[in-house]
DNA sequence: AACGGATCTTGACTCGTTCAAGAAAGCAGT
DNA sequence: ACTGCTTTCTTGAACGAGTCAAGATCCGTT
């Protein structure tokens, strides 16, 4: 799902340094989106072997800033990571088990933007999360 | 901004016993909306005296869980309580200083429940969160 | 007034994340 | 390729928000 060198691309293109942590992660959150630090930490030591929890950190943080990687904490939540950048997509989180997917924006860019009385504020950006049970969770409520 | 006794019954319409943290952070919750727990444990406090955290953790969770408060957590922050519950109201948090003011939803209530592919998630609910600058960081970032 | 279960106190502890100092690695220029 | 400078990684400690657990206290009912 995407080899080393098109990572190593990305990271040249937001000059940033090429390191194999670096390079390991991406590939990590590619694979597993929405993933968890704990989870791309285990990934990515698969891949390398040995690699200090902070180094992953660093790296998740400094992908995040340099706009390769986005990062969404649903409330009760540890972060995670994801991949699909630069567009204006949103999330359902179940309240079970806490797995999150993609819901790409319904009613468009402008509408979610949009608020009655701002008090204000300059807003800037609309973040939606829906919540709800996945099917895994409502199936086996059913039983 | 709301009378002890007014707490007193709104803790009994909910079959909860009345004691003096739980009407203490009630009306704490009423007088700063959006306060995070450290502050409300600071009210409680200057209410009281002495009062153990613990217990303000475990009232804020059965006054949640009962349904006279409400949880917001955007991302970044801690947990954060208001009691104006019930309505579909939204939130903007001002990325600079964190403060969080209220937005009643704009579209309505239905609009913001599509979402156009679900993954097959039962969908209960859609929050929305704005993110911003907040008049006072506004101001101080044109000096 | 007394009882029983809910609630509060106390104190330890967990977990995700960050801080700090030094070692190692990437990359530009020779 | 080699140097040297800077960034990044390793190591280990620390932090803050929140939770767990056991016993004392309080609320509301009998």
């Amino acid at each position: 799902m995407g080899h080393t060198s098109d990572f190593e691309r990305l990271l040249r293109g937001v000059d940033l340094r090429v390191t194999r942590p670096r390079v390991a992660v991406l590939s990590a959150v590619h694979d597993h989106p929405h993933a968890d630090t704990d989870s791309i930490i285990r990934a990515v030591r698969q891949d390398l072997g040995e690699v200090s929890h902070q180094a992953v950190y660093d790296v998740l943080r400094a992908l995040t800033s340099a706009g390769l990687l986005r990062r969404i904490q649903p409330s009760g939540s540890v972060a995670r990571y994801e991949a699909r950048v630069g567009d204006n997509h949103h999330h359902v989180v179940c309240r079970s088990c806490g797995s999150v997917a993609d819901i790409d924006c319904a009613v468009g860019h402008a509408p979610c933007l949009t608020a009655a009385e701002d008090h204000d504020f300059v807003i800037d950006e609309a973040e939606v999360t829906y919540w709800g049970t996945c099917p895994r969770c409502a199936a086996q409520a059913h039983q």
